[in-house]
DNA sequence: CATTTAATGATAATGGTTTTCATTTTTAAT
DNA sequence: ATTAAAAATGAAAACCATTATCATTAAATG
C-alpha cells in the first residue's frame, strides 16, 4: 500500500532499496512529475536551484541516475549531446510511449495513438527474442525520425 | 562494374551533393565497408591512422557526420558516452536492422529474425504517425534492452 | 546521545566532440 | 600547364556534459 499520510508512489521503492527520502529527492521527483518535457540534468537542476538553491548539480545528476536504474525514470539521448530523463508509469502521469523525433529543430512528441497495435506487436517480439538470444529483456525504445511540419 | 572506372556505389551520392571524393573520405567508407560492428569514432580513426598516418581524428569525425547526414551511417548512442557509427544499406553488406542492446556489458546484438514482420507493422504506423502529425518520416530505430546470457 | 553509514555539494578532472585557423588539396578557369 | 577560387584537412585549443574526489553534513540505528 502506499497510503501512510502524504507518501508519494515513489517512496516504497525507495524504502525498498535502502534509499534514503530527502529533500534534494524529493525536489527532483517534485519537479518531474510537473513538466510534460523531456527535461536534461541542467533544466532539472535550474528549477531544483530556485526551490533550494543549496542543491548541487551532482546530487541532481546522481538521482537521476538512481532513479533510471530503478525504473521510474528513463534515460532518453535524441542526438544533441545531452540526455533527457522523463519520469515513467507514474500516476496520473504519462504512460509508456514512443517517440516521433524531428531532425531539424529536435522537436519530441509523444505519441500514443496505436499504442495497443505496437505493444502487442513489442510483446511478441520481445518474447521472441529473449528466447533466441537468450536476452532477459525488461525494456524497449521505438523512435520515428524525419522533418516536422514547420521545418518544412 | 559499377559505373565509371574505380567507382564506387556511394560516389555518385557524393557527387550529387557536390562533395569531394579525397583520400581521406574513401579510407572511412573502406573501414566501414570492412567490418559489422557499431564503430566508435576513435575505433575509424585508429585504423584509418594505421592505412594513412596524416588522416586526422577531426577528419573522421567530420565524415561520420556527414556519412550520417547524407543516409549511409547511421549513428546511435547505447549509453555508454560514445556515439556509434554503422555502413546502413550498403550492398553486399548489412541490411536495416534493430538492436538488441546488454545494459550490463553494453554489447549489441543486430537482429534480423522477425524484421519482415517489423517492417509490415512499422510502414503501417510511419504512415498512420505522418498523417496524424505531419511529419515527414525518414527513419526508424527500434531497440530492446536488457541483460544478455554471460551477465547473468 | 553516540555511532555508523549514506548523501551531499564544491571543485577538479575527464573525455568525447567541436571550433579555430593556417595550410594543403582539389576543382574550375584561363 | 598556370592560376585563381573553393573545399577539405589536421594540429591544437576550446567546449561542455558528465564523473570522480573528498571533506562535510544529514539520516538511520539503538
Ligand atoms: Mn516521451
Ligand atoms: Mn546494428
Ligand atoms: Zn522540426
Ligand atoms: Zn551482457
Amino acid at each position: 500500500m502506499m497510503g501512510r499520510g502524504r507518501g508519494a508512489w515513489w517512496q516504497d521503492r525507495f524504502a525498498d532499496r535502502g534509499a534514503r527520502i530527502t529533500a534534494p529527492r524529493e525536489v527532483v521527483l517534485e519537479i518531474l512529475q510537473e513538466t510534460d518535457d523531456h527535461v536534461t540534468a541542467a533544466d532539472v537542476y535550474v528549477k531544483a536551484h530556485e526551490r533550494n538553491p543549496s542543491i548541487g548539480l551532482t546530487t541532481v545528476y546522481r538521482t537521476l541516475d538512481m532513479l533510471t536504474q530503478m525504473g521510474i525514470v528513463q534515460k532518453f539521448d535524441f542526438g544533441d549531446g545531452k540526455a533527457r530523463y522523463e519520469l515513467v508509469n507514474n500516476p496520473g502521469g504519462k504512460k509508456h510511449h514512443h517517440h516521433l523525433v524531428c531532425l531539424r529543430c529536435k522537436a519530441i512528441v509523444d505519441y500514443t495513438e496505436f499504442l495497443d497495435d505496437e505493444l502487442e506487436f513489442i510483446g511478441k517480439t520481445q518474447q521472441r527474442l529473449s528466447k533466441k538470444y537468450d536476452f532477459d529483456i525488461t525494456d524497449h525504445a521505438i523512435s520515428f525520425y524525419g522533418v516536422c511540419a514547420r521545418c518544412r
